[in-house]
DNA sequence: TCTCAATGTTTGCAGTGTAAACATTATAAT
DNA sequence: ATTATAATGTTTACACTGCAAACATTGAGA
């Protein structure tokens, strides 16, 4: 065994991203971290300065995905309209959020404070850019009010969605559950995209 | 000094609620409570059996006052048209969710099981009980299905708003803060209002 | 080769949630 | 009134946490 591990940085992140996505970010130590890598249970303070700094890292990759899947979902689709791009990108967030809801979570957690981390706040800004380009694309000329008016509009609902549908029941009162209201959802995207666009 | 308290459970649930909205629930420890109390570290747990359970009750707390004042958002305007009745709803959401943050962030923290403390689920469909009498009066015979895609639209919408408007920069790239959104956002309430209600 | 920064370990501390055993008090049955 | 019992408090203890400090080992450049 050496005394050096190597590529320590590197797989303390990916464990750290794997346990969040496993149980919740809360539920996530340091010394077991350290621990999986086999290394002592300080070690990682070589590489981060606390704690809070390697769940920024795990944000921030999270986020780094999130707009991964929203590029490749407007790409797929080059043919389409842009319409359709957006609907398609639409889907994307959400499935990202429910698939990776911890992740998600963290993303969006308050114990996280990104000014303190400007390469998070950045890549939370290149997911934010995707939905601005198809606006803008969507909308050729649109003053920066209307624009920014649509990007909250669009950005808020797909937000509250995925907190809405992680919910176990969003409506006890119609026994409907979060599945029935996905499938509701999804049917409807269309609409609300086309009220985003339109209105 | 007795050697009964006399009202510790409400006690600590008042200082809970306080320390909640002043630091956040990850920044309050039980044991800090337990001695605002002037009661030993353990005496909380005679009457709450986990941490969790104290968090509940604040949380239900929480989704009580919301009701509120959901309902006094609606009655105020009593003679105003349903529509303007609903638009007010909304703004009160909003400014709840931006007043009390920390304590609307622990009403949707996964780090409590709703399922597991029917009581605070209770409250919680309290709260979305207003929004669905309210689009009920609004629509009169309104088919189920199409119920609960008005309120999924409407709630996700305040709860995605109340989750951007609480970041710090909602739209670095245009430079406006989230002051400018909450701005637009109100502006533009009245419109998005008569969405949900026409769509 | 020497130096030094980078990266690892050991030890230790203060704080946490909570279980267990015990002490005190209020309540209700005799 | 006495007495059993349940409710509510304290003390002590344990395993776990983030993290600081001192020390050990290694690899890279002068």
């Amino acid at each position: 065994m050496k005394y050096h591990h190597g590529n320590l940085k590197e797989e303390l992140i990916v464990s750290a991203c794997d346990i969040c996505e496993a149980n919740g970010h809360d539920n996530m130590s340091l010394r077991s971290i350290a621990k999986e890598a086999k290394v002592s249970q300080t070690a990682p303070y070589r590489h981060f300065k606390t704690k809070e700094s390697l769940l920024a890292e795990v944000s921030k990759r999270g986020f780094e995905e999130l707009t991964n899947r929203l590029k490749l979902a407007i790409s797929k689709k080059e043919n389409s309209s842009a319409k359709d791009r957006f609907l398609e990108m639409g889907l994307a967030y959400l499935d990202f959020g429910l698939e990776k809801r911890k992740t998600y979570d963290l993303m969006h957690s308050p114990i996280i404070d990104k000014v303190q981390f400007p390469e998070l706040l950045e890549s939370a800004q290149g997911a934010f850019d995707e939905l601005v380009k198809i606006l803008i694309e969507l909308h050729p000329g649109i003053s920066e009010k209307n624009l920014g008016r649509k990007c909250i509009k669009f950005w808020a609902m797909m937000h509250g969605l995925v907190g809405l549908l992680g919910d176990i029941k969003i409506d006890p009162e119609t026994g409907s559950n979060a599945g029935d209201a996905m499938s509701i959802v999804k049917n409807d995207l269309r609409t609300f995209v086309e009220e985003t666009i339109d209105s």
